[in-house]
DNA sequence: TATATGAATTCTGTATTCGGAGTGCAAACA
DNA sequence: TGTTTGCACTCCGAATACAGAATTCATATA
């Protein structure tokens, strides 16, 4: 990935840049990161590798290791579960208030939107179903009217985008179906019914949730498998 | 104010210090922080100070004044307000999941909370009141069995102690009844009623939101009132 | 007197250097 | 052969050093 953002400051372009290769997975969990070696992979001294390290610490993407510094933070399960937990109920509120204050804005932008989604499905690159997906969200924390709801689910975005990847790497795709759900969602926000939307944005999320979750647990388990697989290969040979 | 965190980690001494300078209000919104003093003023070298500094730019409660370095940000009201729509929403998660996941734990725990809460308002130390509901609210996340949702209000809590520190400083106090609030929602996760819970721990927070929104803005109006007179008397004498 | 231009100052961001803590390996001993 | 002790190495956090950008103040000019 480009590194968008130019500003001369190295700290964040160093941090964009982790950022992306946790995400996208080229550094994968329990990957040990030693500011040495990325300073120089990078070109920039330790310095603005250590500030961007902590702010990836402050945030929960790497952890500490006690005794070997810093790893890329594993992709908990039962994390994961909490945080589409939390994020269905912001999910709920941001359609309620884009419902309450932003009703006509919504029957403007938002038709385009599920256009879009659905010719990324036919489509069939996941990268643009991805997108549209996170286009229509983030349209509808903006219609919310209240900028922190996008922040904070920005903060859960990164962990998500993670777990998207993992799942999608190698699996089948997203079912098509989320696109009558968010279509579903626009009616009750165009409409103005607040209670509806909410409902359905959180049931959304939930729905999302599940299948989500599920895979990644079976990702996880077959991984377990797989390691126990290669532990009695290796306890045969010995 | 002394520290109470010993780890050997400068930034973190740093962080925590300047953390709770600002929420006392020791350091009032807009007020210039530059990096060279601070060192000085703690006894450390820069580096840690830029790092802690970094962090708070993080969280959002210093800013970059463009030119100027770094100031304190000012509590803007509406920002506040969104914050306690967020943790309404969240206070209502949390009060549901207690109430599906841990009912019994609820009535262990709980009401020595309660008696604890109403002593506090006895006592009438603002500072005794608002550790108690602290201690409450805490409860309740973890009793959610949700971590994310102490990490989350975690976050919007360093503002509301600015606000909650704004307001009473010296204003009267808070209104009793909130123990009274609290009670109701301690007694729907007793009986397992998510729903209920829900609805009051929602409700809660909506309430709190009202006053101190409230108190904050007269706060804001009469400071800016206040301006307002300085600059006649100064037109005046010109 | 107002405005523009230049230098000095201030402050930041980055690089480099220093000291110390922890780990892992190896050798010695039981 | 298993365990323990000591040493070397790795790596991090903090201090110091350096260079560049922006502001502010003073001076000169219209």
């Amino acid at each position: 990935m480009a590194i968008l953002n130019v500003s001369p400051r190295l700290v964040e372009q160093v941090y964009e840049a982790l950022l992306s290769e946790i995400i996208e997975g080229a550094l994968p969990p329990n990957t040990r990161l030693i500011q040495d070696d990325l300073a120089t992979a990078y070109g920039v001294s330790r310095q603005p590798v250590q500030q961007a390290l902590l702010l990836l610490r402050n945030h929960g993407l790497v952890q500490d290791a006690p005794g070997r510094g810093l790893i890329v933070s594993p992709l908990d399960v039962d994390f994961v579960r909490n945080l589409y937990e939390v994020r269905a109920v912001l999910e709920g509120l941001a359609a309620r208030m884009a419902a309450q204050h932003n009703p006509r804005r919504a029957a403007m932008e938002g038709p385009p939107l599920i256009e879009a989604g659905r010719a990324a499905v036919e489509s069939g690159s996941v990268t643009q179903e991805i997108a549209a997906d996170m286009a229509f969200h983030s349209f509808l924390y903006q219609a919310s009217g209240n900028p922190l709801i996008r922040e904070t689910v920005a903060q859960h975005w990164h962990y998500l985008r993670r777990v998207m990847g993992e799942v999608l790497r190698d699996d089948e795709k997203i079912p098509g179906s989320i696109w009558d759900e968010h279509a579903a969602i626009l009616d009750a926000i165009i409409a103005g019914d607040g209670d509806r939307a909410e409902g359905l944005g959180l049931l959304h999320i939930a729905r999302a949730a599940n299948i989500f979750v599920a895979r990644l647990q079976a990702h996880h388990d077959a991984s377990v498998e797989d390691l126990q697989r290669r532990h009695v290969r290796r306890t045969k040979r010995e």
